[in-house]
RNA sequence: GGCGGCGUAGCCAAGAGGUUAAGGCAGCGGUCUGCAAAACCGCUAUUCACCGGUUCGAUUCCGGUCGCCGCCUCCA
């Protein structure tokens, strides 16, 4: 049974959605006012594995992911670039979606943007502010934290510590009541984009954004809501009062935070120049599949070094699995199956899904797959894998993979039809006939030709096969 | 100051109160090969930051020390 670290015990509880059938998944999604950055990707590669694997369970999966496309950022940058704020976050938007198709990221369910939600955002300010837990003040809007008796429970924070001590950085730019209160609803100020509301003309805080887009989409209660550490205060603890003090029901049931990556032991930013964008390690030569991995080698409530040089061990792990996958269909196998083959790979079958039910430990699933490798390698060498073993590895690679992600292409590639041209296959036999004659100068010099065509043979006691590099 | 986490081999990283402490990368030595490639075998942590405590037994639980990181209303 999948167990899941829910952030407002602070424990680890057995999961399973509220109907039994249908996972409702909401994740914080990107503010569009420029590229992801690889420690975002890090958090979109953990929602894509836990929905994935709630798929994997056998349970449809509902997931939104909100597109935040209005905001201080998203402004300051459109009248920045002097174009409109939906042209602005438009071109992001595009960026984002491209980047999760690179690292091999299922779209969600649905992606519901900001300003197509004012409307309902409005609504449920109104309901509020009914219900009596929040206020205007000049055509702002705020959430009274001292009426909501359970502000705090999820971060831990008590309300009174708001606003106190040495790190508060509250301004004057607001006339709120407590320190701690939120905005539900700002006033427009001069430039700025903004909608008739009640209250005079504005725009929603970022907060009611995600409380209105995940119950428009999933309804008053969540099974799940993700999203990065950093955001557990103030973002998911005002996501609770204001959506509890509206409904009056529980809001999510488990809380999933991902611990944040830092890179080369400090933490990400753009002063310090070790900031990285998908497109900047793709520029440098790194492979989606290796960043892909390299954001999956720790467990996801750890923090991840991120390095470049973890990034070349990845490229070299995945050559292995590459590799593996990519011989396994070539391989001359007796026909039959053995015993053995057939007990390994039952038995990575059943501790895959028992680690991934713990907490969806991905290091450990990714060592259960590398383990099965290494006895397959050791079965084939032994001469005892059997064709109909095969069959059964690939459907566990096709399962796991359903999760990971890591190896779609090269499985549907190495089921392909060799389509080698008729040239190339003169060449190896007349290669075969070369080594048989014992001319070895023309035999290295035909390897080498098609090593640079990106053909690499290799010589097997039952033949030479392939595979492309 | 408050809250949370981490410290396991050269590097990355799982892990369990007690059989051989996963896996990947790197290194060394072999096997296979005409040579390669790929793969395999062996060696690389008698030990899990340090000090106490609980226990028949702890690296795993508890307390403390040191070191590192993050959050505390921009932040994935």
């Amino acid at each position: 049974m999948l167990e899941l670290y829910n952030t407002a015990s602070r424990h680890q509880e057995p999961f399973e959605p509220v109907d039994g059938e249908t996972a409702r998944v909401y994740s914080c999604g990107p503010t569009v006012y420029d590229f992801p950055h690889i420690g975002n990707l890090r958090t979109f590669v953990l929602n894509d594995i836990l929905c994935r694997y709630l798929a994997f369970k056998g349970w449809e999966v509902h997931h939104v992911m909100n597109i935040t496309d209005v905001d201080d950022k998203t402004i300051a940058g459109a009248l920045t670039q002097g174009v409109s704020l939906s042209e602005y976050t438009q071109q992001y938007t595009e960026y984002f979606f491209e980047d999760l198709e690179t690292l091999n990221i299922k779209p969600a369910w649905k992606y519901p943007r900001a300003t197509d939600h004012i409307k309902q955002m409005q609504t449920l300010i109104e309901k509020i502010l009914d219900n009596g837990h929040g206020y205007e003040v000049a055509g702002n809007v705020y959430f009274d934290i001292s009426s909501f008796a359970d502000y705090g429970k999820l971060s831990g924070i008590e309300p009174e510590e708001l606003g106190g001590g040495e790190y508060t950085r509250l301004d004057d730019e607001y006339d709120r009541e407590d320190a701690g209160d939120f905005v539900l609803w700002k006033a427009a100020k001069p430039d700025e984009p903004s909608w008739d509301s009640p209250w005079g003309p504005g725009r929603p805080g970022w907060h009611i954004e995600c409380s209105v887009m995940s119950m428009e989409y999933l309804g008053p209660t969540l099974d799940i809501h993700t999203g990065a550490v950093d955001l557990i205060f103030p973002h998911h603890e005002n996501e609770i009062a204001q959506s509890e003090a509206a409904t009056g029901q529980q809001f999510v049931r488990f809380w999933v935070h991902g611990e944040h990556l830092i890179v080369e032991g400090e933490k990400m930013s753009k002063s310090l120049g070790n900031f990285y964008t998908l497109r900047d390690l793709l520029k440098e030569g790194y492979s989606p599949q290796a960043i892909r991995h390299q954001l999956l080698t720790a467990h996801y409530r750890q923090q991840l070094n991120f390095t470049l040089e973890g990034l070349e061990q990845s490229e070299r792990a995945m050559q292995r699995l590459n590799t593996f996958i990519e011989r396994l269909p070539r391989l001359p196998l007796p026909q039959g199956s053995s015993k053995e083959a057939g007990e390994r790979i039952d038995e990575a079958r059943s501790n895959f899904e028992q680690v991934m039910d713990d907490d969806l430990n991905v290091p450990g699933a990714l060592g259960v797959v590398f383990e099965l490798i290494k006895d397959i390698n050791t079965l084939i060498d032994a001469g005892e894998l059997r064709d109909q073993d095969r069959v059964v590895l690939r459907d566990f690679l096709v399962q796991a993979d359903s999760v990971l992600g890591l190896m779609t292409n090269q499985l549907e590639e190495a089921e392909r039809e060799p389509a080698l041209d008729e040239e190339i296959k003169a060449l190896i036999a007349e290669r075969e006939q070369a080594r048989n004659d014992g001319d070895f100068a023309r035999a290295d010099q035909i390897r080498d030709q098609l090593t640079a065509q990106g053909i690499i043979l290799e010589d097997t006691a039952e033949g030479t096969i392939w595979r492309r590099k």
